[in-house]
RNA sequence: GGUCUCGUAGCUCAGCAGGAUAGAGCACCGGAUUCCUAAUCCGGGGGUCGUGGGUUCGAAUCCCGCCGAGAUCACCA
């Protein structure tokens, strides 16, 4: 149960009746959320406010004629108009005791929703090129899509997550050139690796499987054809150290998409640029070159230009370029067509800042594709700066001077790594310390919030060993007699456990995940709170030796706290260790 | 030069699809431990929300100009 939807719908129909006069778009605008104030009330409304003006009205007129309307209704301690015109609502202990039980009762789903309807959304991330291990700068966008993911299948979405590899090109031959070396290597040649080549120690690998595999043959051959053999051997070998990184963070794509399946005759670039040609979005065409600062080996010459300007775009884009062989681009429309044509009108990319000036042809692309049936939201990644004590930091075990994923959670570990890259909104640039991520006190958000969840079940044993009688089953925890939960502390925090819902919906519908790891930080403070108010005042401790009813109330309102952490936790993929060592 | 993102307390950042006296953590100052894990809690000081306009009953939030920081700019992927 969600108190701001319930009372969301009760206004507006309240509203209905009270000003018939006022349009469905008017009634629209209404707002219902808890006020910044707690003094102010659980709701607050700025319904009078809205509806005022366009009806003729003093909103205070309208507001008491609203008030009038709910003074009477069980669910309301009380009702009055404040400042400009709000309507604060206070609520009946009642209805909270309600979102304790709808807690207990819907235990996982408590704040899973309907709000996607199930329409199938393709969220595209990590797509790091298959030419070496992660590194930092793929991780934030990683797991940022990974959480988007969650957040949206659990806000009712149909979420594909796919992968997109760039498995062709110019840089995979360098790829499989630089493995061929390694190649050389292992059959005890001396091998020198020159500017432009990969020189990560993760080729040697390959260039043993391929000695393995095909012992001195490949010497045998043109350059280029052993270069061919060796390429497939590493995009495969880099394509499972990509899987290996992201399964540390417990990242898993749905759709490892490869682009070389666009490329060919008769494969989707083809196809997708004779549609474009036929619905007159393909022209040839000359582009100035760019103002300001001009590219060394800029050619002025006619070329086949996409038409992103109709689509809002800055300029026209090449579709092919000097050598005859398509762009970048081109199969990139040719892709997301393909993810059209698989029925996803919902699009998001997560990409790093470096493609923040592909946005809008990325926009414009799935706009024409779909005839404007599709969206796609863009979601930037900024960069991540890696400190240590303050102090700029670099660390290379695996590839050359990159940090990679594998190091940073090897050093600080899965979750702090996880909720620290989602502790930040994704489009500010951010810091990462990992002198505090590794600490283990308070300034550390994520051992902050899993020391509450820890703390729940500490409860629940202390209770045990304490009241060893009492029956803290599910069954029993279900029937306890939550109306004992009625002091000012208790309900504060019922409070901020009914805010979980309307905050999943409110971060999937912006695509926010970082919501969701403010409020379990929110809620985790809340808890540790009330836990020490029980210091001061020994009535307020969750166990209570002389009123085993009490008790088992209690036990009820930390096992919802639980939930709800768990149920955070879950969709942020940090896990929720019941004790901490 | 174009485009995109950011500019909120000394520091790191929130601010929920414009709302009522702008919040949190760190740092600083002062408290709480015979008692459910002090890995925690309570209190205090500290901000012309970069700047100047505009829209609105109402702007940190929306629009425009300017200043500053970062990213990016055909034929790489």
């Amino acid at each position: 149960m969600d108190v701001f939807a319930l009372f969301s719908a009760r206004i507006g129909n309240a509203m209905q009746v009270l000003f018939p006069q006022a349009g469905a778009d008017l009634l629209a605008r209404i707002v219902v959320e808890p006020p910044r104030d707690p003094a102010h009330g659980d709701l607050s409304t700025n319904a009078a406010m809205v509806v005022a003006k366009p009806l003729g009205m003093n909103p205070r007129e309208v507001a008491n004629t609203l008030v009038e309307h709910f003074r009477h209704d069980a669910d309301v301690t009380s009702v009055e108009v404040a400042g400009p015109g709000f309507i604060n609502f206070r609520l009946a202990a009642p209805i909270w005791h309600q979102v304790l039980r709808s807690i207990a009762e819907l235990g996982d789903d408590y704040g899973r929703s309907t709000l996607g309807q199930g329409e199938a959304v393709n969220i595209e991330y990590v797509s790091a090129n298959p030419t070496g291990p992660m590194h930092v700068g793929h991780t934030r966008g990683a797991v940022f899509g990974d959480t988007l993911a969650s957040l949206m299948a659990y806000s009712g979405y149909e979420v594909t997550r796919e992968y997109y590899i760039n498995d062709t090109g110019g840089q995979t031959i360098t790829l499989g050139r630089s493995a061929l070396l390694r190649y050389r290597e292992a059959l005890g040649e001396t091998i020198e690796i020159p500017s432009g080549f990969y020189p990560g120690d993760y080729l040697i690998p390959v260039g043993q499987a391929l000695a393995a595999e095909h012992g001195r043959s490949l010497l045998d051959m043109p350059e280029h054809e052993a270069a061919l053999i060796a390429r497939e051997k590493a995009l495969a070998a880099m394509m499972d150290l990509i899987r290996a990184d992201l399964a540390q963070l417990n990242i898993h794509h749905d759709v490892f998409f490869s682009e070389r399946t666009l490329h060919g005759a008769g494969g989707d670039i083809e196809l997708t640029l004779a549609w474009l040609r036929e619905m007159g979005m393909i022209y040839e065409g000359r582009l100035e070159a760019p103002k300001g600062k001009t590219p060394d080996e800029w050619e002025d010459r006619e070329q086949t230009l996409f038409r992103a300007t109709d689509y809002g775009d800055d300029v026209d884009r090449p579709l092919i370029k000097s050598d005859g062989s398509y762009t970048y681009f081109a199969a990139d429309i040719a892709y997301h067509r393909n993810k059209f044509l698989r029925g996803f009108k919902h699009m998001i990319n997560v990409l790093g800042a470096d493609h923040s000036g592909y946005v809008k042809r990325l926009q414009a692309a799935t706009k024409a594709v779909s005839l404007n049936a599709a969206d796609m939201d863009v979601r930037i990644c900024q960069l991540v700066r890696l400190l240590k004590n303050g102090e700029p930091f670099k660390m290379s075990k695996r590839s050359g001077d990159l940090v990679t994923l594998a190091d940073v959670v090897e050093e600080v570990g899965a979750d702090a790594t996880r909720f620290m890259l989602l502790y930040r909104r994704n489009d500010a640039a951010m810091d990462f310390d990992f002198a505090v991520v590794k600490e283990q006190t308070k300034d550390n958000p994520v051992f902050y919030v899993q020391y509450a969840h820890a703390r729940t079940h500490s409860i629940f044993k202390t209770a045990a060993r304490d009241l060893p009688a009492l029956d803290v089953s599910r069954s029993a925890l279900a029937a306890a007699d939550i109306e004992r939960i009625a002091t000012p502390a208790e309900l504060d925090l019922v409070r901020v456990l009914a805010a979980w819902p309307r905050t999943v919906a409110a971060a999937a519908v912006a695509h926010e995940p970082h919501r969701i790891a403010f409020y379990v930080h929110e809620l985790a403070a809340a808890f540790h709170g009330f836990w020490a108010k029980g210091k001061d005042d020994p009535q307020l401790r969750f166990v209570n030796f002389d009123d085993p009813m009490l008790t088992l109330a209690r036990l009820a309102l930390v096992d919802a706290v639980r939930q709800v952490i768990l149920n955070a936790l879950a969709i942020l993929g940090v896990s929720a260790p019941e004790e901490l060592s």
